[in-house]
DNA sequence: GACTCCATTGCACACGTGTGCATAACGATA
DNA sequence: TATCGTTATGCACACGTGTGCAATGGAGTC
């Protein structure tokens, strides 16, 4: 059995009220009987039992994290931020994710009900409108990260997945290429709708209009997506000399689907990423990409939400807020000046 | 406020441990009356406080995963494998990151002993023996996974990493490779000291002695440690004609630094990783790499713990246990014979 | 010496849940 | 009718901590 408060006042002969103070830092207790007890405390080994506290505080110090997958670079970047501040400010976090998995999504949100979490930071762009409701409805204190529904939640952190887009675009624009493609993630919602709207936006700027069959949605981000793409992009008529993936994982897929048919990258097609995970470096050709700035994305997630914890005492007149952070385009090298002519035919032969 | 039982046994006319038992399934209550309760109690949005439960029944329901970066492939395929086994069962993880940081492990095994966690993994290969002392010291059932100091711990999954090397190093071998290097990771302990164990044991029983400077450590795991690898052995008087790279992130580090100064792989040197992380298989070339069950290993790592906590009234007795798990070889494209005495010229022009 | 004031400590209750024991109701049996 | 057994429910306490309020005691003041 763990040593108690109790047994702390039993050994050095006060009251368990007198402990309590004194290992709260209350100035009442004097400094000798704070010392003697402090000293006791080490010496027992003794752990304030959370369970006991959250019950008569009403707090947990506890955040919960909702995510889709921990195995995937992008979230788990968010995660390592989150954490970071999370423990600096005394707080520990309830990690799961939901794997796609509505069944899943329930258990995950009854147990952070259930354990009286401080605040949910959801980073799960898919996460039910049903299950978010249920926590609002309990006055959880709730941070979402690019979720697809914004309007539903008052506290969000998001990347400005237009503007990032729109770089990406400039960028391959100014290297000359006209036959642009967009390759989605249609199970990612506004995310994907964002960026596709960036680059359509860049393109009719410069006057482009691009095929229909350039804009290419899979229901899926990982990297064997991308890959399955590369035939359907070089199966085309006449195929796009650039492709800006949704994101990384499938850019490097992508990568290897046209390498895999013989095609070079970048002097025959351009390739570009998003969200620079941390091999995106390290592929070859190394990936042209946009830097989301994952860590701070989750610093700031975790520090709205203790914002939102500290001033808790004017809970409903708090103004929504929603905070947009911007990427910045990292040129390497999976995109150049697209082919000359005859090297576009060398591509069908 | 949350409701309480209280409340549901005030509006239902019962008392407030007749709610409790007709929501805990205890078949002393009427079925009549137990049905009421729980129809009261879903209408009123009633969920259970784990606080009190846990303060009450002393069992959290929680179990504690510690490892040194979420950031980082292999361990989130593992945790991934925990938490689904987790959820499965009923538990709920509270999931922290140490970072190499000694203050911050410290402040992790505090906030787990102060939340009562019913059992903690450790999937931290260099976390400390002080604070595994402590966990140990107050009866924290533990599963260590992978650790380096396996005596120290009663309950522990391993990777046969001694047998994966040598599956490695015998493939190099079967390919005519007689120049072989390995690069460690100094932090990651016995884990690098096994691997190369392996390699040594199956480079002598082939009648090779590897040069002293064929052996080179890294003191981390991540790309940048291989890439920068890449100059050391291109510089030594003899280069290697294959390097076994501890894991899979170092060796696409490395396979971006030969191919950054020129060299070809596997032409010129054939580069193995070790883990399979997800992206490992559309590298270019694909890695040939080790093959660990990171789910499996994860899932086998939470059921022991569940085992053990189903037990736990025998505790002193249960005998210590150790789980091997071993890897499968994937050859894929980074190996190959090695190249003729002339190519090997060419390697120093 | 009586009084006030302040510093220090203890008493008692509360938080929400689980559970051993007593109690109540009721039918069956003698 | 008295007794017993069974079934269903309530009472009261416990878990470990925090806190408002009362109590104690000593020093200082008139």
């Amino acid at each position: 059995m763990a040593t108690t408060i109790k047994d702390i006042a039993k050994k050095t002969g006060v009251s368990h009220s007198t402990v309590s103070r004194a290992l709260s830092g209350n100035s009442l207790i004097s400094s000798v009987t704070s010392e003697r007890i402090r000293k006791a405390a080490i010496e027992m080994g003794y752990q304030a039992s959370a369970a006991a506290r959250s019950l008569k505080t009403n707090r947990s110090n506890v955040i919960g994290v909702i995510l889709n997958s921990m195995d995937d670079p992008f979230f788990s970047g968010i995660v390592d931020g989150i954490d970071a501040c999370a423990q600096e400010a005394g707080y520990s976090l309830f990690i799961a994710a939901s794997q796609y998995d509505l069944k899943r999504e329930k258990n995950i949100v009854k147990s952070m009900m259930e354990h009286r979490t401080d605040g949910v930071i959801i980073c799960s762009s898919s996460f039910s409108a049903e299950q978010g409701r249920q926590l609002l409805r309990n006055q959880f204190p709730i941070v979402v990260i690019n979720h697809q529904a914004s309007q539903n939640f008052h506290y969000s952190i998001y990347h400005d997945d237009f503007d990032g887009s729109q770089q990406i675009a400039r960028h391959l624009i100014a290297l000359g290429h006209c036959k642009i493609a967009y390759l989605g993630n249609s199970l990612s919602g506004r995310t994907t709708i964002e960026r596709f709207n960036g680059y359509e936006t860049i393109l009719k700027s410069a006057g482009i209009t691009p095929l229909p069959e350039y804009v290419h949605q899979q229901s899926g981000g990982y990297a064997a997506n991308g890959y399955s793409s590369a035939e359907y992009y070089l199966n085309l008529p006449m195929p796009p000399t650039a492709i800006m993936c949704f994101n990384d994982l499938m850019a490097i897929g992508m990568l290897k689907g046209l390498q895999d048919a013989g095609v070079q990258v970048p002097t025959q097609v351009s390739v570009t990423g998003f969200d620079n995970i941390p091999l995106s470096e390290y592929t070859n050709p190394a990936l042209t990409t946009l830097d989301q700035p994952k860590r701070s994305i989750g610093r700031e997630a975790m520090q709205l939400l203790l914002d939102l914890l500290g001033n808790n005492e004017n809970n409903g007149i708090f103004e929504p807020k929603k905070k947009v952070l911007k990427g910045t385009l990292l040129i390497r090298q999976s995109s150049s000046v697209p082919p000359t002519p005859n090297h576009r035919q060398n591509l069908h032969e």
